[in-house]
DNA sequence: AGACTAAGCGCC
DNA sequence: AAAGGGCGCTTAGTCT
């Protein structure tokens, strides 16, 4: 059954409305009646005032994400795929664009009504129903959709953020919190040493005062990345390469940081469902998917609680194995580290493995990959031709899609200008790597989504989900419900599997520990 | 002054 | 040794 929230309407499709005193009230006493698949115009906007009131839904069609994805599939990728844009165009009215304010500002439209959301709602089903695919379509539908109830949920509940750790963490690499606009006091002194280097004033955050003082030095650099400034020798090389690595701390996730996206011992920040095209999550604001490794040790589970830590080992090459049906490479991924079993195949050597799978999936050319790709090609022929198909559709500039049907943005216009001209074969072949990738890391992607839907329905209370990172999950559960978390993980990454593939000889192990800080975990 | 891009680097 | 896919975020520096 599917219910419509439309604002502070609730309404059966094919039933009657209602406009409860209490909407959270309705949708939780609903929720626990009938579990009906609630329909919203984006969860990002109808779910947190029901997590504010402590109600949480199963099931959810997101009308927004879905339109996304049917759009990109329709070759349409880029129209606005609001729920009211999905009306207008219904009924050949001029079509909104999509606001990028976040929600609730003041000139926030009416929503859309219940009446109109159904329709497009059932616009939806049709569309979806006429695809070559459809079965897989709604489980990407569904997936993604749960998606957002997951991300919702993740950003009420925090991940737990330790601030006196952050601080003694900070304090011990940088010195104390200087006052605004200062550095602290071990970054100067580092700035300082590099100026005393030069023998003149120089700004270690300025790649061209860089550039010309090493010039001036008899060094000529090409970029300032610290692979090449490695290779140099010259005294401002030691302090300039600490002191990039510690002003990234402090300025991406240092006190300032601290003061805007933790509260109340959580982090906090906006997952974006979808916000990948290959349809990884993305972040806005918080810089939730690069915290730094160094900054793990301050994530640690409350009194009398573990964190469950748990990431899919090796998971887009099994991907590929799995899609491709590639007999040889899905026996290797029965295997617990899939490389090692693909070692003998290339010359006993694990390392050359896995380069010759990451140059198959990311479209690699340097070192030894054109002779590792040989080998490739020769023992996992489908898996390679996969690949490669799926880069000379990119190079032709036609679409590829996921194994469930997300879809590839079209090349751009200034892609088939740039075609055609002097660049045309750089252009085509920086689109076919992006090609190749795609139908590797959407699928993979969706692989992660089922994961957390299913993971989602087996954790008992109080156990949460905090934080989730492409293929790495983490749960805070209190220290007795470890053993029944790392199960349900083992059970989750399983059905994930099956639902995606079906039968298939390939695993998906996902490893969970349960550990007191996040460093602890790997 | 604000909007923009490029460089650089963190994560997967 | 330093290349190949996807991002977000900050500072410098430039443009308007």
């Amino acid at each position: 059954m599917y219910v419509v929230v439309a604002g502070e309407t609730v309404q059966p499709v094919g039933g009657a409305a209602r406009r409860p005193a209490d909407l959270a009230g309705a949708v939780g006493e609903l929720e626990a009646a009938e579990r009906p698949r609630w329909v919203w115009a984006d969860a990002r906007e109808a779910y947190p005032p029901l997590l504010e009131r402590g109600v949480r839904v199963a099931r959810c069609h997101d009308l927004a994400l879905t339109e996304g994805l049917l759009l990109a599939h329709e070759g349409r990728y880029g129209e606005p795929r609001t729920a009211r844009a999905a009306h207008a165009r219904l009924h050949g009215l001029p079509v909104p664009e999509e606001q990028p304010s976040a929600p609730g500002t003041l000139f926030a439209p009416e929503p859309l009504g219940a009446e109109a959301m159904a329709e497009v709602l059932a616009d939806q089903l049709g569309r979806i129903a006429a695809l070559p695919e459809p079965g897989r379509f709604r489980l990407l539908v569904a997936a993604e959709s749960a998606g957002a109830l997951v991300a919702a949920e993740m950003s009420y509940d925090g991940m737990p953020w330790r601030r006196d750790v952050h601080d003694a963490l900070l304090t011990d690499l940088l010195g104390p919190r200087p006052v605004h606009g200062m550095r602290p006091a071990k970054l100067q002194a580092l700035a300082d040493e590099v100026t005393a280097a030069f023998g003149h004033q120089v700004n270690p955050d300025s790649v061209q005062q860089l550039v010309k003082a090493f010039k001036a030095a008899g060094v000529a650099l090409k970029t300032t990345r610290s692979w090449e400034l490695k290779q140099i020798d010259h005294p401002a090389v030691a302090p300039l390469l600490a002191y990039k690595e510690l002003a990234r701390l402090f300025s991406f996730h240092g006190w300032v940081w601290a003061d805007q996206w933790v509260r109340g011992g959580r982090f906090r920040p906006e997952y974006v469902v979808g916000g990948v095209v290959s349809g990884r999550w993305a972040t806005n604001g918080g810089g939730a998917l690069q915290i730094p490794k160094v900054m793990r040790r301050v994530v640690v589970a409350d009194d009398g609680w573990v964190l469950v830590v748990a990431d899919a080992a090796q998971l887009e090459p099994r991907v590929l194995a799995a899609m491709a049906g590639d007999g040889g490479l899905a026996r290797a991924a029965g295997q617990i580290d899939l490389y090692s079993a693909l070692a003998q195949s290339f010359g006993g050597e694990r390392d050359n493995a896995k380069i010759a799978m990451l140059s198959a999936m990311y479209g690699g050319t340097s070192g030894d990959a054109s002779k590792l790709l040989a080998v490739m090609r020769q023992r996992f022929p489908k898996a390679y031709q996969f690949v490669e198909d799926a880069a000379k559709a990119g190079e032709d500039g036609h679409l590829v899609r996921s194994w469930l049907g997300r879809t590839s943005p079209p090349p751009s216009a200034r892609w088939k200008e740039l075609v055609s001209g002097p660049e045309g074969t750089r252009a085509a072949r920086d689109r076919g790597r992006f090609t190749r990738n795609f139908v590797v890391q959407g699928t993979a992607a969706e692989w992660a989504l089922a994961l957390l839907a299913v993971l989602r329905g087996l954790l008992p209370e109080p156990a949460r989900m905090v934080f989730f990172q492409h293929d790495e999950v983490m749960v805070h559960c209190p220290i007795g419900q470890a053993e029944e978390v790392i199960a349900a993980v083992s059970e989750a990454a399983a059905e994930a599997s099956r639902l995606l593939f079906g039968s298939t000889p390939v695993r998906f192990p996902m490893e969970a520990v349960a550990v007191d800080s996040y460093a602890d975990a790997k």
